[in-house]
DNA sequence: CTGTGTTCCTGTTCGC
DNA sequence: TGCGAACAGGAACACA
């Protein structure tokens, strides 16, 4: 599920729930996801308020009350679902249905049961120490994020000019640009009319960008912003926190449209799907290059 | 530096 | 209906 688009529609379903309040309690029914939880993970988190929740590319980041910070990666299929318990009392018993792989849950004072499922268990969550967050492993490698002014047609020629590799692996490669996945990689090639093969430098210009490249970042940056603006895509999971579905799926041009014709207006070519190092990238051969 | 393949893990879908 | 193979939104790693 989780590309930017589908992270920041979480962080949107997340604050009303719990910006705010305490995290009362935590239900921690593993020890791992992708790696180890930290030591004590329950517990450095009961009591703690939490200030803001914010999104770094795809992580989402709970800011707590004593300067600490839970950092969260949905991983593959990580999700969180948000229902609220009946106050204490004769027969209070929570609604929520407990899925078979939801491995932790909060309970906030406001009476919000926040659970995270993640039959893959290639989530991450950790904690660091805020004035120390932009250095912590995870966060430290990340490029710009793609809906801030940074990533400009300027940076992204810089960025281009000397790598040899394909525009389809230059945008995954989160160091580049932080926050795109297989689908909006793939959607924003298409966009702006760019072949996810063709070699990165080749797109630079030798001081200033040209117009291909000006295209691709209006183009990510359209994308994004109409994903999120549909509540992101949901292909096998619920993307929203309520249980609710995004409808971006509707709109994908290329992915997942094999076969299928090229939505561009007089373009008469059919959407191709190749593998490109291990996964598939959709696109059209007649309209990219 | 590159691309490629493997790995982590489970669920779903597709072809026979 | 059953069964195995292929594949899935991520990302780190080993290797050639």
């Amino acid at each position: 599920m989780p590309e930017l688009p589908e992270v920041e529609t979480v962080r949107r379903g997340l604050r009303p729930a719990m910006e705010g309040g305490v995290i009362e309690r935590v239900e921690q029914r593993r020890r791992d996801l992708r790696f180890p939880l930290p030591a004590r993970f329950s517990a450095r988190l009961a009591g703690r308020r939490v200030v803001a929740i914010t999104r770094r590319a795809k992580y989402l980041l709970a800011h707590l009350d004593d300067a600490t910070v839970l950092i969260m990666h949905l991983g593959m299929s990580g999700r969180f679902a948000v229902s609220h318990e009946c106050a204490a009392g004769a027969g209070a018993r929570s609604t929520a249905r407990r899925e078979a792989h939801e491995h932790i849950v909060f309970h906030m004072s406001g009476g919000a049961r926040i659970g995270y499922s993640d039959p893959r268990r290639f989530g991450v969550m950790d904690l660091a120490a805020g004035d120390r967050l932009a250095s912590h492993r995870l966060l430290a490698g990340l490029g710009p994020e793609p809906l801030a002014r940074e990533f400009s047609p300027a940076y992204l020629n810089r960025a281009l000019r000397d790598r040899r590799t394909s525009m389809k692996a230059v945008l995954l490669d989160q160091r580049v640009v932080a926050g795109l996945g297989n689908i909006y990689v793939c959607e924003a090639l298409f966009r702006a009319r760019v072949s996810p093969h063709r070699e990165a430098a080749s797109l630079a210009g030798r001081r200033r960008p040209g117009r291909a490249l000006c295209r691709l970042v209006d183009a990510v940056r359209g994308v994004l912003h109409d994903a999120i603006e549909a509540g992101g895509a949901s292909l096998r999971d619920h993307a929203r926190t309520d249980g609710t579905l995004g409808y971006f799926q509707h709109s994908f041009a290329v992915y997942d449209r094999e076969a299928g014709a090229c939505p561009r207006f007089g373009c008469h070519g059919t959407v191709a799907r190749e593998t490109q190092s291990g996964r598939s990238t959709y696109w059209c051969p007649n309209c990219q290059r």
